[in-house]
This record gives C-alpha cells, structure tokens and sequence, in this order.
DNA sequence: GGATAGATAGGAAATCTGACTTACTATTGT
DNA sequence: ACAATAGTAAGTCAGATTTCCTATCTATCC
C-alpha cells in the first residue's frame, strides 16, 4: 500500500474532500461544526465550503436561529450535483414477478422515481438504456443527469471478466456487458449479486445498521450468502463468495442446495402435510398452523449452514433474509437458534431481516449512492475541482 | 470513516511517512528513486531524508557507482530503530516439543537470535520477560531495544476482552495478561492465533507470496484455518473465525473435528492398518507405503473442508498448511483436488505450504515486524518527528 | 566534456492566529 | 411598553508561517 505524498495542491483537495465526506455523512453541518470535525481553521473552512458550493458539490439550506450573534449558514451537499438508477434484474423462470424493478435517487438518497418494468425484449442493453429514460421522464430529469447505474442481478458479477455469471436470464451473460453498457450510458454502471445487495439494505436500512458486520444468509428460490466486513461486501476472487449452495453436507456428496434449496424446501413442507406453490408458502402455512415439526426440520438444516458460515466467519451478526426466512419470521429464527446453539458451541447473535419493501433494489440504490459519493471524494481527491 | 483534514504539518508528517514506509518495502532506494515513487521534488526529499536521518529512522547504507556524476546515496531503515521478539507458546499436552520457541530480529527482519525454551514456570509474565531478557543477552541487546513482543498461541485471541480462549497451557488464559505484559515489558504487546501467524509466513516467504488473498486451512494435532484478505488476516468479532472443527457435516451432530481432527486421522489410519503415535506419522507411512486408499479417503475428508471454505469465502488460492498437510505433500495434494473438482463446480487453487522451518515462529515474527512498521509510519504521521 | 547528485535561492500555495465587522439576543433603563 | 446597550457568535481580512516547487549552481564521476 503506497502512502501518498505530495503538495500543497494535495492539502486542498485532501481538506475539500474531508469536508465533503463529512457532508455526506452526516447531512448538514454548520461552518462551527464543521471546522469541530476536520480541525480546521475558520477561515480555511470558509474557503473550502466556497469552493464546494461554487462547484455545486455543496448549498446553503438554511440558518440557524436562537443563539445569540448572528444565524449560522447550515450547509448541506446538493442533493442535484447525481443522481443513481438501481435496477434489480429478476430471475423469472420460476416466479412470475414483473422482470424488473427499478428506482431512480438523488444524492441524498431521496427517492425521485420508482416503476416495474415488464421487459421483454432479448437485448439487455436496450432495456437497460429504456427503464434509465423512462425513469428520467417519471422524475422529470435530464438523462444526463443520471450519474451511476447500479445493477442487481441473480447470480454473480466477475469483475475480473466482466461477466454475469450463473444468471438464468437470457442475454445477460454476455461478457463485457456492463463496460458496454457504461459506455453507451455514459455513466459508471456497477453489478453485484442481488444478495450482496440486499446486504447494502440490510446495513442502511434493516437490522445490520451500525453492526461492525454481518452475515446475511438468503432463503429463498435461491440460496445465498453475503458478508459483510465492517461495510464492505466481501466477493471473493471471482465474485463467488457466498455461494452457500455448494457448501458440502457430509460425504455423501450432498451439499446445502439439496437441504434449504427452494425445492428441498418444498419436499419437506410436503413430507409434512404442507403443499403450496412456492417454498414461502409453506413455510407461511405452518407458521400459522403452528407446524412445529415441520419448522423444526427446516430450522436444523438452517443452522447447519449457519454454524458453517459462523464457524468460518465468526460475524457479529446473522441475519436470515429471503422469502423463506421471512415468511417464518421470528418463529423461525428461535427455532433455528435453538438448534444452532443445540449442535455448536458458537453464540452468534441471530435475526430476521427488518425489511419489508424489495430489499434487492433497496441495496442496489443505498450500493449506487455509496459508489457515486466515494467517486465524488476520490474525485475531489486527485483532481481538485478548480473555481 | 473520517478522512483527514489538516495544515502544511500534515503535509510534511505524509511526506515523511510515505517515504519512510517506502523505504521499509523496498528495502534501500536512492534519493532519485523516492523521488520518482513519492513524487516529490529534489529538495522535498532531501529535507524529508534528512530529518528521518537525524530521528534515527533511515540512513545511508552504501553509494551508487558505474554511472556518469556523483555517486547517488543508497538510503536504507536503520535496522536498529526497531525490534521484535516474537514467541510461539505450544500445547505440551499432546506432544513432547519445547513448549516455547522464540525468536528476536530487527526491523530488516534479520534474525539476531533464536532459541527453543523448555518453559516449567507457572507463571507467564515471568515466562515471557525471562525469555525476552535471555534473547537480548544472546543477540548483545540492551533489553529497552526491544520495541514489541509477538505472542503466537494455540488458541485465539479475543482482543475485546483481552484474553486468550482456547488455550491449554495453565495460566495464559487469564484475562488482561496481554495489556499487562504490554505494561511491564514496555513494549506493544501482540497475540494470535498460531494458525493465523503461519498464514502471515506462507504470505511473507510461502507459496501465497504476492496472492491477492488466500485460505490456510491447518491439519495437525488441532484443526485451523486462516483467512488472508489481501494481507490482513480475519480474525472475527470474538478472534474465533476459522474454527474450522466446529463446522458441521451432515444432520447426525458430527462436526470437521470429527472428520479431520488429530484423533480422526490416527483412527482411519488404524482402519486401513497404519498405526502410528501420531496423524502425521501415519500420513508420512502411507505417502511411502504408497496407502492410495487411506490417502484417498483422507483427502475427500479434507476436500469436505476445503469445499466450505471455498464456497464461502471464494479465496484465490487454498494453501494446505500442519503436520498432516505437509506428510501428505504434493500427493495428498492432487487426491485433494481431485476430490474436490468431484464433488463440487468450484476450482480454487490448491497448494501445500512450502515452509519447511517453525511457521508459526516465522509468521510471529513477520506480524511483529508488520505491527512495528506500521505503528512507526503511522507514529510519523501523528505526532511528526521533530529534528 | 558530458551527465548526474545534491544544495541553494526565490517564489507560490496553503494554512493558522488574531483582530475586525456584522448580526442577533437579552438585559437594562426610561 | 419601547428603546438603548451589552454580550456573544458568525464570518472576513491581514499578516506571519510552513511547506513545497522550479530553476540555478556546484561538485563529482566516467
């Protein structure tokens, strides 16, 4: 890791780039608690705010009253200076939801536009570049505008190829992609699983918030797992990780997929008496007729892949996301903690996502935000914006 | 995360650090050469070399000579500004080895001394200070120069509440020890898990020399893994992550410890009619008798283990690492593969450590040093030296 | 004689300290 | 009740300081 060095010129951008990060962070600021924060001098931290708000990163949003002396300004970064679309790419072969959620904020995280799109069309990128426009015209926004798009898929994004993997829905897995994309939007555009995403949610927004990190494990259709590491999202080296399905049950050959897979799932609802059309179905009918047996089952084979992940991880948190998980609720969760805590001596905390709204597209606007202002940062970083 | 803000001291204090860390990388540079890294000016650094001259941190080790003009300065750390005694504290329990080896080096890393010590005393602190001491007369130090201590333990390390859990030798589990041996040294005072050093040699002069990241997974007496994360190891919210033996196989209750563990390995060895003292004696007989089937079904158990690290973590590279791991060496390696591309699509690189000599002493050195560097970059970036 | 290492001098950019102006609140006096 | 006054805090201005860079110069080595 090289440390930098340099000029006087890095001291203004380091300081303009401070002060902006603390903007972000904490919304407004006055002048006073600003210069509290980075160390500043008043004068100094005057300049700097001039310069912000010249370059339209930073605006006045109003003034103290009440003190004695006159009214602080209290700044605040412009919510206008980006704006990030997130779109959560569904997997449509076994659910019949609408192909595509999409959403479109500012840089305050303020929700502008929001719609469904049934996309039909094979090409990718002309959907894409539609929902983006479509979007735009919703808020009432310029496309160009539109800073950073940020896409949730089901399966794996490699950066290192460019490529979409283990995703079901056709076109998508053509590499290069998401570069070609980013070209011919002219905007940065990021991929990630859509688990991984559902992750960025879970900390803004859902239980994780504040947690030093967590793990989230994903039951749904699907099976997934993301982790947390203080914030960042760890991928692995071809953004793999997470892959709970493969983990291994025994020498058998078996692995996770054909114990908490959404089928398996299913087979065991139906072993007891619950038939229904989808895993969290089930699982909400014999959460309401009181299915102990059955959740029991279902709450063993859960722990087994938590006591893998806790084993390996040692996170501060769990937490059980996806359909299954949340259609059993806080039932559920105990029963799964009572066989965690039954079969391993490991005591890690366990709890169900908070979230009720589509998690996926949540993350990917609370992922997109957090790219958009680290780029932001950075920027004001290494080339310092001029007046 | 707060990025900083500060003065033109701030500035210097940067300069100094970057060329100081600079210096620790690579060795020796010359002026023109930090010149060119740093991005400074010529007089930048030599005023920067300077005063890191005078405070004792650098200094001239040999001139250029061959080329036109003066001969260049060859600036190297002074090798004496620092240094490190790193200890690994072994279970005696199960085997008859010393129970401490230590050793002491510079900031270059040069050994200066070493030593196995047959520790019977009680008492800990005293254990600890009577072989810091004694390390020190052997290398003809003043024991003051010794700037930190590296405690590598058969347990792990729980730095919230400052105890070492897990631990078998009486004494060392007591909460506190490590802040009060910090105390009574006066030195910094480090510990960890003797897994996670080993991995911190495989990275520093072993087969993960130069990985983006890596998983050690360590068959011996006990059962281990690390987890390198481009250079930094994960350790957990309780230093517990890696506990590999607590990862669960199956729905019957049995765990990897049963599979893989010390006694496990001792017992299939007996099935397929090697009788050892020990796992790696065993190993070590069927490599030369050429034991295809108990190797074999070693290898599926510890393919078993590899494929929930993998899955999960989704590493670059898989070193096998312990007595075991290395008996068993590149045959027992490629039966590990094998197994593993059976039973599941991931393909992580597997390789077996190639160190030789006490890796859990070597990486207890190499984290000492690491800590000592980094806590001296860091001390010049706070409180900047004065001439 | 040509090229390079290192030092020196002058100037530019950024910061800080301390004084100053302005604006708002609260108290006091009529 | 209303007006003048004192106190406090926000923001700016000016001068001093620190640090760095460019350009020049000297000494050294092939």
């Amino acid at each position: 890791m090289t440390r930098l060095a340099g000029s006087s010129k890095l001291l203004r951008a380091m300081n303009e780039s401070a002060t902006l990060a603390l903007l972000l962070e904490r919304g407004t600021l006055t002048r006073a608690e600003l210069r509290e924060l980075t160390g500043l001098s008043k004068p100094t931290t005057s300049d700097v705010l001039r310069t912000l708000t010249d370059a339209g990163f930073a605006m006045v949003v109003g003034h103290t009253s009440g003190g004695p002396g006159p009214n602080a300004e209290i700044y605040a970064v412009n919510p206008a200076a980006a704006h990030v679309v997130a779109l959560s790419v569904r997997d449509i072969t076994e659910t019949p939801h609408p192909a595509v959620g999409a959403a479109l904020c500012n840089l305050s995280g303020t929700v502008l536009a929001r719609h469904e799109y049934d996309i039909k069309a094979s090409d990718p990128m002309a959907a894409v570049a539609h929902t983006v426009a479509d979007l735009c015209g919703r808020a009432g926004l310029d496309r160009g505008a539109v800073t950073h798009v940020q896409l949730a898929v089901p399966g794996s994004y490699d950066p290192g190829t460019d490529t979409i993997v283990h995703i079901d829905v056709a076109g998508w897995g053509r590499p290069g992609m998401v570069s070609d994309l980013a070209s011919e939007l002219d905007t940065t555009v990021g991929a990630d699983n859509d688990v991984n995403l559902a992750a960025f949610a879970e900390r803004h927004r859902g239980v994780a918030r504040g947690a030093e990190g967590f793990a989230l494990l994903w039951f749904g259709a699907g099976l997934g797992c993301a982790i947390d590491l203080r914030g960042t999202i760890l991928r692995g080296v071809s953004g793999a990780a997470g892959e709970l399905g493969y983990v291994p049950v025994g020498l058998s050959g078996k692995d996770l997929h054909d114990l908490v897979g959404g089928p398996a799932v299913l087979a065991l609802a139906a072993q007891h008496g619950f038939t229904a059309d989808t895993p969290e179905a089930a699982v909400t009918q014999a959460v309401v007729d009181r299915g102990q047996h059955f959740l029991r089952e279902l709450a063993e084979r859960i722990a087994l892949a938590l006591a893998a992940v806790s084993a390996i991880l040692d996170p501060p948190l769990v937490v059980l996301a996806g359909e299954v998980a949340q259609a059993g609720g806080a039932m559920l969760r105990d029963l799964v903690a009572d066989a965690f805590h039954g079969a391993t001596p490991l005591r890690t905390p366990i709890e169900v996502t908070a979230l009720t709204d589509d998690a996926v597209l949540l993350g990917a606007l609370d992922a997109g935000l957090r790219a958009v202002r680290d780029s932001l940062i950075d920027s004001l970083r290494h080339a310092l914006a001029p007046a």
